[in-house]
DNA sequence: CTGAAAGCGCTTACAG
DNA sequence: CTGAAAGCGCTTACAG
């Protein structure tokens, strides 16, 4: 503020009216004022109005954790984790859901234009347009569960193409020789990545890849759409999260065929819906509390030290063994193609 | 600080030292004065450091909506839309999930002596001593989908008794005489007005009220156990909430009872349970907007004025009519006990 | 070990 | 319509 009146030799008073559309200045005063102030990228600072007001406002939503309960989405339990490693660092995390029309608009969150942040995490994969947006935030920021090719941004993201390599490789010691993967490549980087680690597992077994085998389970903007099934099936699906396991368990079910005596699926993310299948889905799971940590203590660093970056940092998952997983059925020289 | 300071014939500056365990300060006179701090009930100024600082302590945390997704926790979705009014208002929510430890220590959130809000809204039914101490905290407070009898709180809650009163109704028009209540009926104030409202409409129409045909679902806690039915099998069930409507619908359909064909069920709440179940649920969705909405502007209100109080604010639901309800069969006289 | 002074960035009440 | 002054509650750097 002071900075501003300084560039247009009135005072911060007449400023700080003017940002706060008061009356005592001049229409004309008003509007010049506060054109400077985008120009300058100025941000309000929250915490003196606070200061001045005794007021934060800020308001607590207390909600018990049972009742996030076991139908919590991923994200949820991660911001969980990282609230709690926010805290132990005196630290707090301020929830932000960002919806479709203020991603498509490319509008940063209040919260930044307040300051009412020292930075921001980023959890989940939004648009290209989106990232450069965030990256352009004059604080620090780190990307959680997602990373971007094109942007040199700091994300923690598990090691995607290494459990779907781990996970394929399970199949392919089963017997299985012909391997589909399920998901839509181009919509997002973790898809990308699980396929690549289950194209690597083929071609270390020297499997042929079939384009036929790669099926499509949703559209660009990550709408699930019908799974087509080609026309000589698989023995074994990689599907790249749990939930399109279960959609395509159900649908090889209602086809009469039976998951896994003869066909296998496993699943990526071991949430509600790798218990909710029957069977119950062999998968990965994400080390959430690792990814927590590291993205939490990741920021602080950068913010004590705005300089720092730490680049792509991976972490490792864990393949959960259950049900949905059985030996190949006998062969039948499928695999001749 | 001053205030301790004053009292205790010292400067604001050692008390700052003291209540920071910085050098600079006896450990004698640390101590007094953070025994004072306590008994004066002295909380820190956040916005104070912040402002010095030029930190907030805070991290935004952006979670695109669609990765929140269908499967999200009802709370969370109400947890969104009391974000939104907030903004509307200048306000921000910040989430705390209460966890289970915390809440049976009687542990306050480290935001409130913290400072870092104006207010708390609690989100989902806490035990009755957790209630007292959260009423105990010097700023305004609401609860937000449950009240307590015993307690004098604010509160917005669903009309339960009048939802279940109207969708049991909806049951006894069908012709259903044999109507049986799923829940515990000590486990929480929603499962009790449910009852009550299921209740009052088997005496409007002087049907008899069965206590076998009330059937425990969890126990005190809240962990879900395997519902007994009981030997005469009712024609209809009026469930607490989809998710055990969901549970009794696969144990009925595995023990080769159709529904709704040989049995109707009603659920509770519209969650994700209601859709995944198959036949799909009829069941009450609660008014998410409304609630949320009233409690925010509840909650200003009270920040304006602290002497303001609601008492107990009502928020209709509506009956969403799905496949899980059918005509009673064919009566065979069961009704006559 | 203790404290007086300055300053963080804003707003409010008042004077011109 | 405009601005000088005071103050919100803390911390830091410095003097004693």
């Amino acid at each position: 503020m002071r900075d501003i009146a300084d560039k247009l030799g009135v005072s911060s008073v007449t400023v700080s009216k003017a940002l706060n559309d008061k009356d005592g200045v001049s229409g004309e005063l008003k509007e010049k004022i506060k054109v400077l102030a985008v120009q300058m990228g100025y941000r309000y600072n929250a915490a003196a109005r606070s200061m001045k007001e005794g007021l934060t406002h800020n308001i607590g939503v207390i909600i018990p954790e049972r009742f996030t309960g076991p139908t919590q989405s991923f994200y949820v339990r991660v911001f969980q984790r990282i609230t709690k490693h926010l805290e132990d660092q005196g630290y707090y995390g301020i929830l932000h859901i960002l919806n479709v029309e203020d991603e498509e608009e490319l509008i940063l969150p209040k919260l930044y234009s307040d300051n009412k942040v020292d930075g921001f995490i980023v959890l989940g994969q939004v648009s290209k347009e989106y990232i450069e947006l965030v990256q352009s935030m004059d604080v620090p920021k780190m990307f959680l569960d997602f990373y971007d090719e094109h942007s040199d941004i700091d994300s923690v993201v598990t090691d995607n193409f290494y459990a779907a390599y781990e996970l394929t490789n399970v199949l392919v010691q089963q017997g299985h020789r012909r391997i589909a993967y399920v998901g839509n490549l181009y919509s997002t980087s973790s898809i990308q990545d699980r396929f690549l680690g289950y194209y690597k597992s083929l071609l270390e077994h020297r499997l042929p890849m079939d384009q036929n085998l790669v099926l499509n389970d949703r559209d660009e903007r990550g709408t699930f759409i019908e799974i087509d099934l080609p026309e000589q099936l698989p023995t074994a699906f990689v599907c790249n999260c749990d939930q399109v396991a279960h959609l395509l368990v159900q649908k090889l079910t209602s086809l009469g065929i039976q998951v896994p005596a003869q066909c296998s699926v496993v699943g990526f993310d071991n949430d509600i819906y790798a218990t909710l299948s029957e069977p119950k889905l062999t998968t990965v799971e994400v080390d959430v509390e690792q990814m927590a940590r590291t993205a939490v203590h990741s920021m602080l660093k950068k913010i004590d030290n705005p300089s720092r970056s730490f680049g792509r940092v991976h972490v490792k998952g864990n393949i959960i063994y259950r049900d949905s997983v059985s030996a190949a059925p006998a062969l039948s020289d499928d695999a001749s193609n």
